[in-house]
DNA sequence: GTCTATAGCCTGATAGAC
DNA sequence: GTCTATCAGGCTATAGAC
């Protein structure tokens, strides 16, 4: 099928989506209008349905993309060689790092788990999670033979996640230093906590 | 100033407010309307504005309203009797099961993270997480002087909420099963984590 | 303190010219 | 493939009767 005018299909569409997604990250699907995709994208909001059937299928589209490539990205951050402990090492804080590089990946998850129906967080499992969550948690099999991979995996990521997730919040919490935005400081903290735990520390 | 009426002024106000709360905690702020909440208090939408100036007004309202006593609930959890580890593992327990019991407040809680401004979010944290955070931060330093008791109460209070927060995708994450939906198990995974670490258990 | 009625704007979505 | 024009309905909020 050859292309009417100068700008093929897909650009357009992909266009829409990019732009698309920074706005659901901020506002949520409720907070975006096809309106406000339309102008950002720079076209009259009646083209928006010539490329999606509805502004739902535009928002799922738009999580699609947002969430492609982020599986490998995830999988990459465990690396490959070294002592199991180096790499759990090298995860934490590349897990981190990669977060904290991409905000707005972290707000529509967060979104996601909110308002996403069964379905939808099938999927975003299946395509982002499953194959990252499958090697961490053969890591850490490796490490704590005698814990729950499933459980532990999601410690894992929960203590990353969860440090990223109280940013908005932590310079009220009590005894807040600026030292504690530092991402390196956090991912050690988390490190050193799920190697040693409370009980013993160097 | 006396009623005009039967029912107080400040029924209906509370009424509204209590029917409001799972309103927004389901699907935000931008996707309840007023409309919706008359409905849902059996009043038409113009009496809303009898009580609040605006949505934005009735949306902090209820939110004052959802948090309101749960610092309570949360130093509570912390206990007073026993050696630190016996309070921690209390701590994590009742902070578990609190949460668990009461999703809506969870929700409200990641949402207000989300789209807080940080007027709010300053409230937020003065009324509902300083008291709490700080009684488990003395905890943190007594159990673990070596570490930052700011990074350990954060990493202490993900651990918990994460473990609910991922909770509607859990059973579509490698390695699940029936067991991981019990609250004691996952407490005790945390609270063994958080102790001994990865490195030796049991 | 709640109602009816309504203003004025924004919403998702469609029809049809080019 | 994008536009203009528009529809029908939902939205917040107000005015004023009772």
């Amino acid at each position: 099928m050859p292309q009417s005018t100068r700008t093929p299909d897909s650009d357009t569409r992909s266009t829409i989506l990019e732009r698309a997604i920074p706005l659901f990250a901020e506002s949520g699907f409720a907070g975006v209008s096809m309106r406000d995709i339309a102008a950002a994208t720079g076209i009259m909001p009646a083209s928006l349905y010539h490329h999606f059937s509805d502004k739902e299928a535009l928002h799922l589209e738009a999580m699609r993309y947002a969430f492609a490539d982020k599986a490998q990205t995830f999988s990459k951050a465990l690396g490959s060689g070294g002592s199991p402990q180096d790499r759990l090492k090298r995860l934490v804080a590349r897990l981190y790092d990669a977060m904290v590089a991409d905000p707005r990946f972290h707000r529509l998850l967060q979104r996601e788990l909110l308002d996403g129906d069964d379905k939808r967080l099938r999927n975003l499992v299946s395509q982002v999670f499953e194959q990252p969550f499958k090697e961490i948690a053969a890591l850490a099999k490796e490490i704590a033979p005698q814990c729950d991979p499933h459980l532990l995996t999601i410690s894992i990521a929960g203590l990353v996640i969860y440090h990223l997730e109280i940013t908005p919040i932590r310079r009220f919490l009590p005894g807040y230093r600026k030292a504690h935005d530092d991402p390196k400081r956090v991912s050690e903290h988390i490190f050193r906590l799920l190697v040693h735990g409370i009980g013993e520390t160097p």
